[in-house]
DNA sequence: TCACTCAGTTGACACGGTGTAAAGTGACAT
DNA sequence: ATGTCACTTTACACCGTGTCAACTGAGTGA
């Protein structure tokens, strides 16, 4: 049995969870103080959340479901060059971030000391590295990756430059806003990845 | 009074923290567990460290005089030009990280719930970021600094660029060799961050 | 020799947070 | 009336940090 009670319980849990870690960004947010906001008793939480780190993976899958996360970061992928594929991706990510900020600091924070939700988290942050995989390989279709990277590499310093924390670091540590954090971002991953257009346009000699 | 006790047992202390942040890459070291390794009652630990956060600050503050930190940092500042003060930087930070990673995630973990650790811990990094200034400025003295940054801006990527968890994320997460996290991380510093030398050598005219 | 102090030990305990266990309540169904 | 389901209430175990007080043992000095 995946789930137990009253979906509507569950759904009250869920956007208690939703709220309080939204508002306090992901600090300080304990059972009781979930079921308190969700106006039922702390074990009913359990009832139907086996552990906290459940309760806080279900509230991102909740989530991505209302914001519909997935449809939003599926229109980059219909970018024609990898250049703009790249931006695309991008910005969809960097819109995302601060929607599931407060959870994901959550989830971050208890994969620190617990394996259940280091591996949540780490499923999500997965599904990010596939973006970015799709991403670089559109720009190696173009011929326009630098040739001092691997795909791989690419992947893994694009997934890492995109990181949560580094967003983190960035907005709330350096104080930038979210629109220099996206422009910025973009440009620096562009003049990473991207070399300039191949020279001949004309069909190589025999 | 700053510390209390008997310096050797103090000492004691810190290399037992030291010895197991070490290994354990800082999870799950407790109180008890450094007092067990010191060969010393777990009381005697708050006799010469208030709390833990305080404790591990000491680690790294021992461990800084041990490896003589400042003078390695401080050979980079001999650099003639920007770039090779970004390139030396880099090198001398890379080189460093491994050798706190264990107290620094301990540390990094309790800054996600403990102000006192968290405080600490901004401390060092506010150090990293002077190191990155010093570069960036360099390279704006030599005309080399892209127009796309202002000076702030630019110190800002490198620092989160340089960050602790994008060393854990590249070299643990992603399995990349200590050697290939240099090499890339210096090479991207160099592509973001330095033009073209400035076309004319000559003086400008009147 | 007695008293004092200093460093550390021992054992107990408070607190906060997660998770468990068991008995009780109220609504609805057959 | 009996049962069952969803939830509440109360109580408790466990862990890790930090506190407290009483004790031990060595060194010091009158």
């Amino acid at each position: 049995m995946v789930s137990s009670g009253n979906p509507e319980t569950r759904a009250k849990i869920l956007m208690a969870a939703w709220r309080l870690l939204e508002a306090a960004q992901g600090r300080d947010v304990r059972m009781t103080d979930i079921a308190k906001e969700a106006g039922v008793s702390r074990q009913a939480l359990y009832l139907h959340f086996p552990t906290r780190a459940d309760l806080l993976v279900a509230t991102t899958r909740h989530i991505d479901e209302v914001k519909d996360t997935d449809a939003r970061l599926a229109r980059s992928r219909s970018a024609k060059t990898g250049a703009e594929r790249l931006d695309a991706f991008i910005e969809a990510w960097a819109n995302y971030i601060p929607e599931i900020y407060g959870v994901g600091r959550a989830l971050m924070i208890m994969g620190d000391t617990d394996a259940a939700a280091k591996l949540a988290w780490d499923g999500r942050m997965k599904a990010l590295r596939h973006g970015c995989r799709a991403a670089i390989d559109a720009l190696v279709r173009d011929g326009r990756l630098p040739a001092a990277y691997s795909a791989d590499q690419a992947t893994d310093l694009l997934w890492t430059l995109l990181s949560v924390r580094n967003w983190e670091h960035l907005t709330i540590d350096c104080g930038w806003p979210q629109e220099q954090y996206l422009e910025k971002t973009q440009a620096l991953a562009r003049r990473l990845f991207i070399d300039s257009p191949p020279a001949a346009l004309a069909p190589q000699p025999p």
